[in-house]
DNA sequence: TGTTACCCTGTCCATCGGTCCAATACCGAT
DNA sequence: ATCGGTATTGGACCGATGGACAGGGTAACA
């Protein structure tokens, strides 16, 4: 469980080394040679391609963390989307640094605390207006029917569904054969589409 | 620091009471007279009026986390928008009840994790980050892998694929497999939901 | 009581989808 | 001229999917 900090040596944080005695400096390419599953990585967005860094060792099963010089909103969803957990001020003081860590390290999401407002508020505005348009094609759906076509829609396999239902595989079948009859879908695909792009459903 | 659970009283879960031994069970009305600021209050998605609740306790300083027995996104934006740091299966095991707690409490976010992805990819849609990063995805696909990737995303079957682009069924499962492997999805629905939101821009 | 709608389950089967094993050919770079 | 990447196929395997057919149960309603 190591704990990595990607610079470039140019600026060393002494901040890093007060938050975690146990730390390693470590470049870039050393990053990708070393960090494994489990291990704690710290990045800064000042680094060349740092978004690919972290996307790569995320499914790695690191747990990353990004630093930025300048946070804001689009830099912090850049972070998160390419699978970190982590997003703070690169000069943060150490006792916030280690409770970054220990959100990350326990399956949380740390952002920014200025960002955060933004982050939820914002993201709720656009699932508010998409779930407007759901509702509408979901109208003519019974109770069930909406429940499978949502988990369909949300890339889940049959099995899936079945299992965070709590129905068998064949009941989902039934449910959907009838979604697809009612909204005049082929297949599941047509059906994401439908219920995640609206607009253009000229199939 | 008071770990409160507020439901009906109809159905307490014994899961809540193995995860934090202190913990106390009360009505809605009992947590918006008691709760304050540092508590740790739960609330199940179940009740009447639930994100009032939730909003009103967190605006007080409370940290406030939903319980859900059919997770989902909308409702977990509901749950951030009014004020909650955390969101999970109602009937989640101790261990991560716990986890939760201790994400929460240390300013974190904790999101169930089959929503994580679309919490992040919400909001980052939300900031008008999309096309920048559909292009990076789409970048690292060659010439042809891009074309059958977004013909599939168009919700084609692979047979449909083949006739528009004059190749046998057989080379675009080929290239169909490189693109999963190169953009780190499973299946052709996963592709869709990473690409639903873009098209128009690419051809 | 019969009807209707919804929810749940089962079996059978044809097709589709994804991955494994190959192979051939083009083209640019070393 | 060999090597690596790309594009193109083939076959085979097996799980996932969707449709057809055939039921079970509950609840509301005439």
């Amino acid at each position: 469980m190591a704990q990595l900090f990607v610079c470039q040596g140019h600026d060393v944080i002494p901040r890093w080394r007060e938050a975690f005695a146990e730390a390693r400096l470590v470049t870039p390419e050393q990053a990708r040679a070393q960090a494994g599953a489990g291990d704690r990585v710290w990045v800064t967005s000042d680094l060349d391609r740092w978004s690919g860094l972290v996307s790569n060792l995320s499914r790695r099963g690191a747990i990353l963390s990004v630093l930025s010089y300048a946070p804001n909103s689009l830099e912090a969803f850049q972070a998160l989307g390419a699978g970190a957990r982590g997003y703070a001020h690169v000069l943060s003081p150490p006792e916030l640094l280690r409770q970054v860590e220990m959100v990350v390290t326990h399956q949380g999401i740390w952002v920014w605390p200025e960002l955060l407002a933004q982050v939820v508020g914002g993201a709720f505005r656009t699932l508010g207006g998409e779930a407007m348009l759901q509702k509408e094609t979901l109208a003519c759906l019974t109770e069930r029917e909406q429940a499978v076509a949502l988990a369909v829609a949300e890339g889940l396999s049959n099995k899936a569904v079945a299992n965070r239902l709590a129905i068998t595989e064949r009941t989902v079948k039934a449910h959907l054969g009838a979604v697809f009859r009612k909204l005049g879908v082929r297949d599941r695909m047509q059906l994401i589409l439908k219920l995640s792009h609206q607009e253009q459903d000229a199939l």
